[in-house]
DNA sequence: ATAATCTGGTTGTCCGACAATAGCAATATG
DNA sequence: CATATTGCTATTGTCGGACAACCAGATTAT
């Protein structure tokens, strides 16, 4: 039979106030950086109650899109690739992800993110890489913080670096979950600074003279030399990042 | 001065209702697969009113942490990688990444899982992919949407056979973002059933030759082709996403 | 036994109210 | 005159109660 109705759609109140501002952001509408009426107005807009909006705003909350400015305003924010990889990051731990698998991930990326790397940063990329180096280098050896610390900053220099916000988004998940394990390796494997001072030298000699292939084989090295560090730390591999 | 007062921790309730329960999922005091209690029940409990728990709720459910069963109850859900996948390339979206990154990204990520696939895919997985093929194959020549379907099923089924969440969420983000474009392209390039089909075909039998150098080669030429594509069917680059 | 109906519990939405808060203006203080 | 204090006002956070819509399961009718 041929249908003469098409269903109707139905959905709560407070989803239709979320989408609704949902696309007015995403078609621009709502600019980045202009602030949402205040509750009141907005009741008046869709006309519903407070309530109501409010579950709305909660959805945007939320989903990163809007966030609270001066006097408790709401202000429009398209998710920055930061947003992106902190929300996938604790997705990801809430998730039950092991280490395993994190760095299985880590693995696989980050010798091609320093391939890419090698043809793409800027002098001052590098610049910036050298600082960070040298602050590593001058903190106090026993200073784990510290060296964990510099450990993920050179990968993030690596990652902003690339000029692209999804792979950028994607290494900063990874740099996020590998953190805390990091800090057992570091604490429990009594040359790791070194190591690590060692690779990042090798790897911006390699940026340096744009030898992709030189970068992505010295970081699989770097990399595989963190995985020793698991196995000194004995860091059960299997178990769920936090 | 000393200050002999702490600042005293202030959030609004809701949030304190959204925490609260987030942390119970995280720690395992509620199972995957258990249900919330009312809404009624949570107000008695947290000592709150219904509109705080409800905006509480809401919170959970953007973030995926719980999901509506049969009688519209609140079921725990611990976040699968196609939930992330879905999350971010929904922000990726509204971020406004382009093409040329999601590209960028695709063409770095996934000559490497095609690396790992050829040591870690199962007799089963590379089976599913034949039948994916044939069914492929089969399909009438000037179906794009099913060559469209058909190409990103491929990819999806090299990503799922990482057995790594973490990759699997990441390469499931770029197929969705790479959709809407993959259709484009096909739509426009007359022979590109052919050329996907003869790429799985190659792809399939470095597979099964265990051989992961020439199955990342080839998984590269497939990207490359896709990249020719982009040029016949004159897709701008630069141009965000959907 | 199957279909239709009732029923109790739950969600979605509304209304109205009020305390807490933050920004701003008016005022007091030096 | 400049700065600190106070008061005002708009807005948010929370409350309580109310009711229709809805759904699953029990009950009744066919």
């Amino acid at each position: 039979m041929t249908r003469a109705f098409q269903p109707i759609e139905r959905a709560p109140a407070y989803l239709k106030v979320f989408r609704a501002i949902e696309e007015k952001i995403s078609d621009g509408s709502l600019k980045d950086g202009a602030h949402l009426p205040t509750e009141g107005e907005l009741c008046a807009q869709f006309g519903v109650t407070r309530s109501t909006v409010r579950e709305g705003l909660r959805l945007l909350e939320q989903t990163g899109l809007i966030v609270r400015g001066p006097a408790k305003k709401f202000f429009i924010k398209r998710p920055a690739a930061a947003d992106i990889a902190a929300a996938a990051s604790k997705s990801f731990a809430l998730g039950g992800v092991t280490f395993s698998e994190v760095f299985d991930a880590l693995a696989t990326l980050y010798p091609e993110a320093a391939r890419l790397a090698a043809k793409r940063l800027t002098k001052a990329d590098i610049a910036e890489m050298k600082k960070a180096g040298d602050s590593l280098t001058s903190a106090r050896d026993g200073d784990h913080e510290a060296t964990v610390a510099g450990a993920v900053e050179f990968f993030q220099l690596i990652a902003k670096g690339l000029d692209n916000r999804v792979m950028l988004a994607m290494l900063q998940s990874l740099n996020l979950m590998i953190g805390e394990s990091l800090r057992q390796v570091i604490a429990k494997a009594p040359r790791a600074k070194d190591r690590i001072l060692n690779a990042q030298k090798k790897l911006i000699e390699a940026f340096e003279a744009r030898n992709p292939d030189l970068a992505a084989d010295w970081m699989a090295k770097h990399v595989a030399d963190l995985k020793r560090g698991y196995d000194v730390a004995k860091v059960d591999l299997d178990a769920a990042i936090l």
